[in-house]
DNA sequence: CAGTGGTCTAGACCACATG
DNA sequence: ATGTGGTCTAGACCACTGT
C-alpha cells in the first residue's frame, strides 16, 4: 500500500524500521486508529508497507517502548490508552508513604480563558498574546488535599474546552475530544514555600516546605501542548523517580 | 563453551536471549570483563554459547537498554563505565536553571564506621547492628554549595574503605576498588525545610524549603547497596525528571 | 483449531571505524 | 581490506488466546 523507499544513502539514513514507524505513529495520530482498539497483525502490517515481518515487527518493538501500544501474545496489538493504570502511573508520581500507588481525585476551582502569559507563550510556543485555557484544580489523595495544580492549554488546540464538564482524567480527555494524545513529559522539581492561596487548599500552614513539579507535556507529535504546575504537600507523600 | 538449553517449559519458560544475557552480565559482574574493556564480537559470542548471531545480538540489545554496555558501530561492544558523561547522569538530576548539566565537585566532611541503625539496616537488608560505613559530604555546582549528602554503606562490602582518599565519582570507586557495580536506584523526593547543620553547610536561613533525595542503589546483583540522603538548595538549581 | 505475538535461526548486505 | 555493529529478509517453530 504505501511502499518505503529502502536506500535514502545521501546525508540523511533513515532505517526502514523507523520509517515504518513513523506511518504507523501517523496512523495513530490522526485517528485511523483509536486507542484501544487492535492495530492489525504484524503480516498485515508487513505486507501493506512493503516490508518484511521482522521490519514491521521492530517498528512496534520501538511503538512499544513508547508506550504507544500493547502486545498481548496470542490477542494482538493495541493502540495504548491513558486509562490504562500503568500509563496513568507513567505520568503520575506522587505516592503515598504508607500503601499502594493511587489515583488521585480532582476538584476544579478554576476554569477560564485569557492571553498567554511571556512564560506560557515561551513553553507552549505561541505568539504571546495567543489564547490559553487555564485551569485550577485542587487534587486529593486518600481523601487528603495533596496538590494544588495550574494547567495551561493553547485554546486553538481545545476549543471551547471551558464549557465541559473536566474529569478526572485529563489526558484521557485531550485524546477522545481533541483527538491530542500526550505521549511523554518533562518535569522540574523545585522545593518552595506554600505562600497563602496553596496553604489555605492545602490545609498546611505558610511557608510549609511544598515540592513543586513544572511539567511541559508533549503530543505524539512532539509538540509541546500542555504546561501544568503542581504544588504538593509532601510530609505523607512523596515523588518516585526510578534511575535505570 | 557454555552450551544453554534451548526448552525449559516446566513451569518457568525463560527465552534463550534472556539465559544469555544473565550469563553476559554474570562476566562483567565477576570482573571476566573490565569496565571500558571491549567484549568479543557478537558472532564470537553466538559461537561461545552456541546460540544463533541474533539471538545474541538480542541480548545485548537488552543490556544496552540497561545502560550496561555501549556499542559503536564499527568499533565494537564495551562494557559502560560509570565515568562516561551520559552514565553520571542516569544518576545525577540536579541541573542549574540556567545553562547546561554538570557534574558537582565534592567536599567530605565526616567519614565514620558505626552500627546500623534500624533504618538504615532495612533499607539495606542487613541485620540491625551490623557496621556500616557513613559518608557526609557537600556538593557543590557552579562553584556554590548545593547538596549536603549523607551515604551509608555496608562495611562489610566496602572493607576499609575509610582509609581510601574519597573521590568525587563514589559508583566508579566501588566499581574499581570493590568490583561492586551500581546499576540502578529508585528516589523518592519531598520537600523539607532546613535545619541548623543542612542551612549552615548550604549557606541559607533555617527554615528554607530543600529537596530531599533519598536514594537506594542496587548493584548488578539486584541487591540494595548504597543508602543516600541529599539535601538540596533548588532556589537556582532543578531536579530533572523525564517521564517517557 | 486457527490466528496472534514471541523466539530463534541463517544469511545477505549496509554503514562505520581502523589499519 | 578487514572486521565491527546495524539493518533487512525469510522462514520455522513455540506460547498463548480465542472459537
Amino acid at each position: 500500500m504505501a511502499r518505503i523507499e529502502a536506500r535514502n544513502n545521501a546525508l540523511g539514513f533513515r532505517p526502514l524500521y523507523r520509517q515504518a514507524r513513523d506511518i504507523l505513529v501517523s496512523r495513530i495520530n490522526d485517528g485511523t486508529w483509536q486507542a484501544g482498539q487492535a492495530i492489525p497483525s504484524e503480516m498485515e502490517i508487513a505486507a501493506d508497507l512493503g516490508i518484511s515481518p521482522g521490519t514491521a515487527r521492530k517498528a512496534l518493538d520501538e511503538m512499544e517502548a513508547e508506550n504507544l501500544v500493547v502486545r498481548h501474545q496470542g490477542r494482538g496489538t493495541f493502540v495504548a490508552r491513558h486509562d490504562d493504570a500503568r500509563i496513568i502511573f507513567q505520568f503520575f508520581r506522587l505516592t503515598p508513604d504508607t500503601g499502594e500507588r493511587e489515583f488521585p481525585s480532582s476538584k476544579f476551582v478554576g476554569i477560564d480563558v485569557r492571553p498567554a502569559s511571556p512564560d506560557a507563550a515561551k513553553i507552549l510556543k505561541l505568539r504571546s498574546g495567543s489564547r490559553v485555557l487555564q485551569l485550577e484544580r485542587v487534587r486529593s489523595l486518600s481523601g487528603k488535599a495533596a496538590i494544588v495544580e495550574t494547567i495551561t492549554l493553547p485554546h486553538a488546540l481545545f476549543p471551547a474546552a471551558e464549557k465541559l464538564d473536566l474529569p478526572n482524567n485529563l489526558y484521557e480527555l485531550y485524546r477522545a475530544k481533541f483527538g491530542v494524545t500526550i505521549a511523554r513529559s518533562t518535569e522540574k522539581l523545585k522545593a518552595v514555600a506554600a505562600k497563602r492561596r496553596e496553604a489555605k487548599h492545602l490545609g498546611v500552614a505558610i511557608g510549609t516546605p511544598l515540592l513543586a513539579i513544572d511539567r511541559t507535556a508533549y503530543s505524539l507529535d512532539g509538540r509541546p501542548t500542555e504546561w501544568r504546575v503542581s504544588l504538593c504537600r509532601t510530609d505523607t507523600f512523596h515523588y518516585l523517580s526510578d534511575l535505570k
